[in-house]
DNA sequence: CGCATCTTTGAAACTTATCAATCAGAGTGG
DNA sequence: CCACTCTGATTGATAAGTTTCAAAGATGCG
């Protein structure tokens, strides 16, 4: 079945047996969500969680017009099970930034596997336990580190082999700062000599540099 | 045995047997912490978890001599868990900010008991679901909100009975801001008729207005 | 090629931090 | 009981960092 191969992607879910997981499926719900349209909203009861198969999803939070993006979550993944698991409402938004395929899994039927199936749990935990220290560091970026500091952060929390594509805007909303500040520390970053610019991907030049500013 | 007691008194564990209880408690370790002192420190390994038993304890991060405070902790209560239970190195500080008395749990220790008690560790999760959300918030306010309404939302959120004891230097820790700051927005909210303070104590005149501005 | 979108740059405005001085209150010791 | 000191809060002036607004440049796509 298509569904419980999409669910045993999912390293969290990946050990369940066969019949676990589509027990799992057969009550879960799919959904096609396109590039732009949201999946839950803030206030909204939490009543299970979403297993990402395809896509991309960003959680933020707005106010006041602004916009701070919390997490991006690239296929597989899940989410929205901290609001689901205290059984309250969702904090933030959910909106597919790529088009995305989602499946929704009730609390309910997931609770019951944990209660059979202990390792699930010790597994769910250790996620959460690297979801806290991911928004520990999130805050100390936010509150400690000025727009250079964080745009270096950035760059070499996303590089791979010394490069990156980047988006400015998308970059701006993750640290917290406007697109216009975000182009003019990639510019004093370009003029230091720690990277280079080519379109919209970024080449490290200079890594020490980088470190020392991040 | 008092140790046991102590432990009971974490909702966490409260729902534990005395068998178990004395199993942690034996293999615990008890440890004074005078207030200012250093309980651990970023980058040191997480071989476990603290239990307060007593007293007070402030998790924070700091970068380039600034501060920022994650959380309080007062008794009864327990950290350090998340660190703990990836295996890893604690991403922040803990220091006493009274007297504490603290209970050192070991990892191991309490995994067995996870895995003999799966509603221990059903209840662990929703705990640090809590504190996802908890996080979640914080970055809200620290990324979206301006000084006039992190200190409302500040107020709103510690007020008892609309009233509240105010350390401004404790509040701009956890606010991101400066002292100064947080008095200057104090005064502004005194003028705006939304607070009264008298010495250290902050009475709430207009709850409406105060929750307007948050 | 032309239009729409994103990026860069500049100038001004705004918010918060910094630095410095003063003030208030709580002990403390004479 | 009164200086005296220590700590924390307030206030003012100035500086720094970031945003905002506006315009000009690039880039990519139909």
């Amino acid at each position: 079945m298509e569904r419980v191969e999409a669910l045993k992607k999912i390293p969290l879910l990946s050990p369940l047996t066969d019949s676990q997981l589509s027990k799992i499926a057969s009550i879960s719900v799919e959904k096609l969500y396109p590039a732009g349209s949201v999946i839950f909203t803030p206030g909204e009861s939490a009543e299970g969680f979403y297993v990402l198969k395809k896509g991309k999803v960003k959680i933020f939070k707005t106010q006041r017009g602004k916009e701070q993006i919390i997490k991006i979550f690239s296929e597989p993944a899940f989410f929205g099970e901290a609001a689901s698991f205290t059984g309250g409402k969702f904090p933030a938004w959910a909106e597919a930034i790529e088009d995305s395929e989602v499946i929704f899994i009730p609390r309910s039927a997931f609770i019951s596997i944990m209660k059979e199936d202990p390792d699930i749990t010790l597994k769910l935990m250790s996620v959460m336990a690297n979801r806290l220290l991911y928004l520990t560091n999130l805050i100390e970026s936010l509150s400690l580190k000025n727009a250079l500091s964080k745009v270096a952060a950035y760059i070499l929390r996303n590089q791979n082999d010394g490069k990156l594509t980047f988006k400015t805007n998308l970059a701006a909303l993750e640290l917290g700062l406007t697109k216009e500040t975000v182009s003019r520390m990639l510019s004093k970053l370009k003029s230091m000599g720690a990277i280079e610019k080519d379109g919209n991907v970024i080449k490290i030049k200079n890594l020490q540099l980088l470190r020392e500013v991040e």
